[in-house]
DNA sequence: CAGCTGTAACATGACGCGTGTGACACCAAA
DNA sequence: TTTGGTGTCACACGCGTCATGTTACAGCTG
């Protein structure tokens, strides 16, 4: 029914966290190009959630160009765009960020960026159907 | 003075802000075990915040294992602890979250593991004092 | 037409965050 | 002992975010 499910984690959002898991729904291919995207109010039923905190998830999904709006038919999944653009510095933080935290914890850069690669692979992989 | 400066992201809790700043400092080798922390109050305004808000952000860092507090004389930089518990789910999220927006901008995945070596090194970069 | 779609504008309550104020226990130096 | 520094705690207050709730509108399809 729903491409992606959810575990509620305290303290972050509900509206990001259903972001994130229709992000990882695209990106690992459950959600393919073309995809009908669920509607706002179905969207709403099925992740317990208020039908105007999912019509912000997908205006969300919208301008960040991952949906495409068909006015009074729905939303569909959009082909991936053509982002090659200055791309380095986006994540400067969020990298760093990961970075400082790894630290923290006694990883090393090895170990680190095998767990990159690991979830990488793990998320292409799901799409293999 | 202060070891470590911020600038400020809207969005962001600041004193969370702070913390990191703090840890960026400790693994960049700014600050260094037995070094002296700034006092609560000289936090307070060096950072431009409230003392009560700089006493939680020590008191995180304390709660962390990264301080260690003298009690009537100040706080000093802990030794880094032997964290080799397990360590390998700690960070699965935050991962998986850099992953998918790495994929979102259209980072290849050997960028991406580029982009935090490069952070790393960076960062151990600055304590060769 | 009925029934679905997305979109919008409010109000409401809960929660987090930072600030502000005050007080306490501890320790060192004058 | 007094003074002045340290960390710690407990409130209160204002502000913004977040999710919910309600209502309404415009568009398309059958």
């Amino acid at each position: 029914m729903i491409p992606f499910r959810l575990i509620p984690l305290p303290g972050v959002p509900i509206g990001e966290q259903v972001v994130f898991a229709a992000k990882k729904a695209m990106f690992s291919g459950k959600l393919r190009p073309g995809d009908a995207f669920p509607s706002v109010r179905e969207l709403g039923r099925a992740m317990k959630i208020h039908a105007n905190t999912a019509q912000k998830v997908i205006a969300q999904l919208t301008a960040e160009g991952l949906l495409v709006v068909k006015p009074g038919i729905g939303t569909v999944v959009a082909a991936p765009p053509v982002t090659r653009g200055a791309r380095g510095r986006l994540l400067e933080r969020e990298v760093e960020q990961l970075t400082v935290q790894a630290l923290q914890v006694g990883l090393t850069l090895g170990e680190l960026q095998a767990a990159i690669g690991e979830c990488w692979q793990g998320l292409q992989k799901e799409g293999k159907s």
